[in-house]
RNA sequence: GGCGGCGUAGCCAAGUGGCUAAGGCAGUGGUCUGCAAAACCAUUAUUCAUCGGUUCGACUCCGAUCGCCGCCUCCA
């Protein structure tokens, strides 16, 4: 079986073949730092590293590159208003990144360059492209000319003829073309500047990308991947400067993800309709942010709302349930006098998790897809606990535990199920128990006098109990073994 | 205006032309229970925005229409 992925060049899936077989090469485009990340960059951030977390499953060397934009205009503004540096600010929103990025458990890229400690390799691609005549120096800036390259707009499907018809760019005297973009930017006072051939300036934002990314993946490379509103004109002119200077194509699949939308509207800094990352760890498990984020395809937009993410609460302690469950199973207890409880049907629908698993994430990392094949398996897996005998057979034991086992670690792909059933359930009781005005002493008194009370057959206050309980959300379970209480979402 | 995408049950959401249109949430009936809860079982789209076309066969391909969204300016 191979990897279909949908490339935005052709418009189609297309099967996954690593230009050196076996190792996949991967860059991302990362944040502009200048403030905190809000939930959009969360589910960038996310999506590529199930993307790397599925293709290392799969057996590829992955090098996955993503960088940080630490030089930019709005840097610059947003460090003046801060009276810091724009150094400053962009190191201290590197650092928030990084609370941000370890909090949701994603993985560190093998490689993640900074714009600002790449100023002679973006120098070098200007300095090839003007020889080449593809681009011009004009005043202290250097421009690039999108009609020196013909492909320009293959990968949006743009062409110039139509976008000069609906041009919004602002004429700018010192260009030829008004398409053309700089490449290079002649400093103002007191902005950071770099020396180059044309004088003090500081790079463009698309340079940076063709630079680092030949860089460390070389002229040609499998996958680039970013948002749908980077594919113009971002990464339509690094492929202008790319194939440009280099004379050779650039990246074989490019990967964009759909946007986080609030009431359907596109969640931006503009619109001010956007979550910031901590925002949401401050209410939901982090793996609850990713439950929901896997929860549709990464091409589609994904909708926040607070209802989507009561869904996938609901979700994942429903998966969790049932991974404690089996975790709970004792294997000693059984003394193999019962015969298996498991049924030809429940063992085959079991033994093709896995398979069918990997069918749904070799199309195009169908997370939505493959998450609905959880539930499908904790289904049967429940079925077969609550047929189990009171001595099991340990044969099915150890069934049931292996399929424990291997949700855990398909989960851990999408980086969920990570931690012990029984702690992550534990855990999110005691948050939910810290956010009532109850203490756990008082429910335990009231249980136990509730357990009194239905040893008497006294329902009426037994039941009272539980009605009491109920308005501080706090739900009863009766069992063989007891009383059990656990805490209702208001 | 140009380009791209989406429209599948009350809500969310898969579906790689052909086997019963996954799965989740909510609902309903049942099993269990003193009654509940949880869990389980059953049930909820003769139909995939609308209308045409291609095909032996279309949710899936093509065209038109309606509606929504995004990009074309910084943006994940």
């Amino acid at each position: 079986m191979t990897i279909r992925i949908y490339n935005t060049l052709s418009g189609k899936r297309e099967a996954l073949k690593p230009l050196e077989p076996g190792h996949v090469k991967l860059y991302v485009c990362g944040i502009t730092t200048y403030d905190y990340c809000h939930i959009g960059h969360a589910r960038s951030a996310l999506a590529f590293d199930m993307i790397v977390r599925y293709l290392r499953y799969r057996d590829y060397k992955v090098t996955y590159v993503r960088n940080f934009t630490d030089i930019d205009d709005k840097i610059i503004v947003r460090a003046k208003e801060q009276k810091c540096s724009p150094e400053e600010l962009a190191n201290r929103f590197i650092d928030e990144f990084y609370v941000d990025m370890d909090k949701l458990g994603i993985d560190r890229p093998d490689i993640e360059p900074k714009a600002t400690e790449h100023i002679t390799e973006m120098t070098d691609i200007i300095s090839e492209l003007i020889d080449k005549g593809m681009a011009y120096q004009a005043g202290n800036d250097v421009y690039y000319i999108v009609d020196s390259f013909p492909e320009y707009g293959k990968l949006s499907g743009r062409n110039l003829e139509d976008m000069k018809a609906g041009a919004r760019i602002s004429v700018n005297e010192q260009k030829r073309n008004p398409m053309d973009f700089v490449l290079w930017k002649g400093s103002k006072p007191g902005e950071p500047t770099w020396e180059s051939p044309w004088g003090p300036g500081r790079p463009g934002w698309h340079i940076e990308c063709s630079a680092m990314s030949r860089k460390y993946l070389g002229e040609t490379f499998d996958i680039h991947g970013g948002g749908k509103d980077l594919i113009f004109p971002h990464h339509e002119n690094e492929i202008a400067q790319s194939e440009g200077a280099n004379g050779k194509p650039f990246v074989t699949t490019w990967i964009h993800h759909g946007f986080v939308t609030i009431r359907d509207e596109k969640m931006s800094k503009s619109l001010g309709n956007f979550l910031t990352i901590r925002d949401i760890l401050s209410h939901y498990h982090p793996e609850i942010l990713r439950f929901f984020v896997f929860s549709t395809h990464y091409r589609n937009p994904l909708d926040f709302s607070e209802t989507a993410m009561q869904d996938a609460t609901t979700g994942l302690v429903r998966l969790y349930k049932c991974i404690a469950a089996v975790s709970s199973l004792n294997l000693a207890a059984g003394v193999g006098q019962s015969q298996s409880v498991i049924d030809d049907k429940d063992r085959l629908n079991i033994k093709a998790l896995e398979g069918r698993f990997q069918q749904a994430m070799d199309n195009d990392f169908n997370t939505a897809q493959a998450q609905g094949i959880f539930f499908d398996t904790a289904k049967t897996i429940n079925r077969i606990l609550k047929n189990l005998p009171a001595t099991p057979l340990p044969a099915d034991i150890t069934f049931l535990k292996d399929a424990g086992s291997t949700l855990k670690k398909l989960g851990d792909i999408m980086g969920i199920l990570r931690e012990e059933g029984t702690h992550f359930l534990d855990t999110r009781k005691q948050q939910m128990l810290a956010e009532i005005d109850i203490d756990e002493t008082t429910i335990d008194a009231l249980v136990a006098e509730r357990f009194q009370c239905r040893a008497e057959k006294n329902w009426a206050r037994s039941d009272e109990i539980r009605d009491q309980l109920l308005e501080k959300n706090i739900e009863l379970k009766d069992g063989p073994d007891g009383t059990e209480w656990s805490v209702k979402r208001s």
